[in-house]
RNA sequence: GCGGUUGUAGCUCAAUUGGUUAGAGCGCUGGUUUGUGGUACCAGAGGUUGCGGGUUCAAUCCCCGUCAUCCGCCCCA
């Protein structure tokens, strides 16, 4: 057995894993180009004090997921958990108010101490977009369509399902908050123990209980339209309306919750049923209130960020492509030449791989097996005469070029 | 943090109620006469059965511990 193994929760990741990953970073850049959306690199780890505050203390993400040191100047680090805190502190660090409104996208590491699962990993990788300084629904708009024809894209349109809820402005919030305070402490007696807990810490989160006892209470509580001001109400209308032009379609699920302190007004997640416990394949919502909380000025900003592993194990497997030109000398004097030639057809553009040992036969046989298209074979005979043979290995058929001549030969095989 | 599942070759899996030298497929290496791939055939390498302890004449198999894995709770992407 090996002596080092992978620290838990970690993925080495290689071959089809990693075409399928690149497959949902390559859509995502592309699509979120179209929307205008521009990318941002921030670090990996914050001052902890970026996360602890804007996510809220008493979340579990805060509480005991994060990755949280000392460096080695006494200072206290925490690995991101989640992308908005960083770009919300990368948004105040650089004066970027003057690009209002800003629209960024990103995709990377995070870091949670959860316990491992399938589609959960302490190290995984989210994509993720935000739009900054617009208060007007249209932006939660243009986000959401951004993530749906994202999901469409990939080709799961029809996996995932996207589940909307509105938690109101700072006053439906807590009107709604103390509503269902009032609703569950009447009803205390048949909680679970869990969200016994939740009473305390974040009683929304009741809502969305797999407990059955809890969810036959969940049936009855208020929701929170009852408990919605006219402005959020208006707010919640006019995203609807327009998800409703766009032909998006949705499902309104009022107990929909976010475990993040800091949303406000819309929530959304992607959901899908293909992945056990770990459903939300995108998720988000408004933040209206988070770049005030850190010190800007008022900055109503949107944003959503999704699971790449969890994309990627939806998606149907990228066919392999493999284009690739084989160089296959034989002899001691044609391997000097074949690098050579390998060199100039690289520079030219070309895809060009070449095997480091073993007979014609062996060269020929490991050039199928990596699904090369041509094969050039060089040995002492073509030396002489200047020509080097170009097989086509799906047609087997075989010629012979003169070196020079060589690369408009292959121009089909760029 | 709580509950359960599984751990045998590089990979996917076998091995009768505990019983000789732990097998197969794929992959890998070499070969089936000179410089031509896919198919077929032959041969070979590769294992401290996760690790540690216990029961037994005898443990891959039973028991305990431990590590890892996967699944659920929790939480979230």
């Amino acid at each position: 057995m090996t002596k080092y193994q992978r620290v838990p929760g970690t993925r080495d990741i290689f071959g089809p894993d990693m075409q399928r990953f690149n497959a949902v970073t390559q859509v995502f850049c592309r699509v979120g180009c179209r929307f205008g959306f521009e990318e941002v690199a921030t670090p990996l780890f914050e001052d902890t004090a970026v996360f602890a505050k804007s996510l809220g203390e008493a979340t579990d993400v805060v509480g005991k997921e994060m990755y949280t040191f000392d460096d080695r100047g006494g200072d206290s680090i925490t690995l991101r958990p989640e992308y908005t805190a960083g770009i919300a502190r990368a948004y105040l660090s650089n004066g970027w108010q003057q690009h209002i409104p800003l629209k960024l996208m990103a995709y990377g590491a995070m870091f949670r101490y959860e316990r491992p699962q399938k589609g959960r990993f302490r190290q995984f990788h989210q994509i993720d977009a935000e739009i900054l300084g617009t208060p007007e629904p249209q932006a939660d708009v243009e986000l959401i369509s951004f993530a749906a024809m994202l999901l469409d894209e990939l080709g799961l349109g029809d996996k995932v399902v996207l589940n909307l809820n509105t938690l109101g402005d700072g006053e439906s919030r807590s009107a709604y908050r103390s509503s269902l305070v009032a609703y569950f402490t009447a009803h205390k007696a048949s909680l679970s123990s869990d969200s016994l807990d939740r009473l305390e810490k974040n009683p929304l989160r009741i809502l969305d209980s797999k407990d059955l006892g809890d969810q036959a209470l969940v049936m009855d509580a208020p929701i929170i339209d009852s408990s919605l001001s006219q402005t959020a109400g208006v707010f919640f209308e006019r995203l609807t309306q327009a998800l409703d032009a766009l032909n998006i379609q949705y499902v309104r699920n009022p107990r929909l919750v976010r475990g993040l302190d800091y949303y406000s007004h819309t929530a959304f997640e992607f959901i899908t049923t293909h992945l056990g416990a770990q459903g939300t394949v995108i998720g988000g919502g408004r933040y209206d209130g988070l770049i005030e909380q850190m010190g800007g000025s008022h900055t109503p900003s949107v944003g959503w960020a999704g699971g790449i592993e969890r994309l990627a194990m939806l998606i149907e497997e990228p066919a392999m492509v493999s284009d690739s030109i084989v160089m296959v000398p034989t002899g001691e004097a044609a391997m000097l030449a074949a690098f050579g030639v390998v060199q100039s057809l690289r520079k030219a553009g070309f895809r060009v791989e070449q095997g480091f040992s073993g007979n014609l036969k062996k060269r020929m046989a490991k050039a199928n097996a990596m699904n090369a298209k041509v094969a050039l074979i060089l040995g002492d005979s073509e030396l002489e005469q200047g020509v080097i043979a170009v097989k086509d290995l799906s047609t087997a058929e075989q010629k012979l070029v003169r070196l020079s001549e060589l690369e408009t030969a292959l121009s089909t095989y760029r």
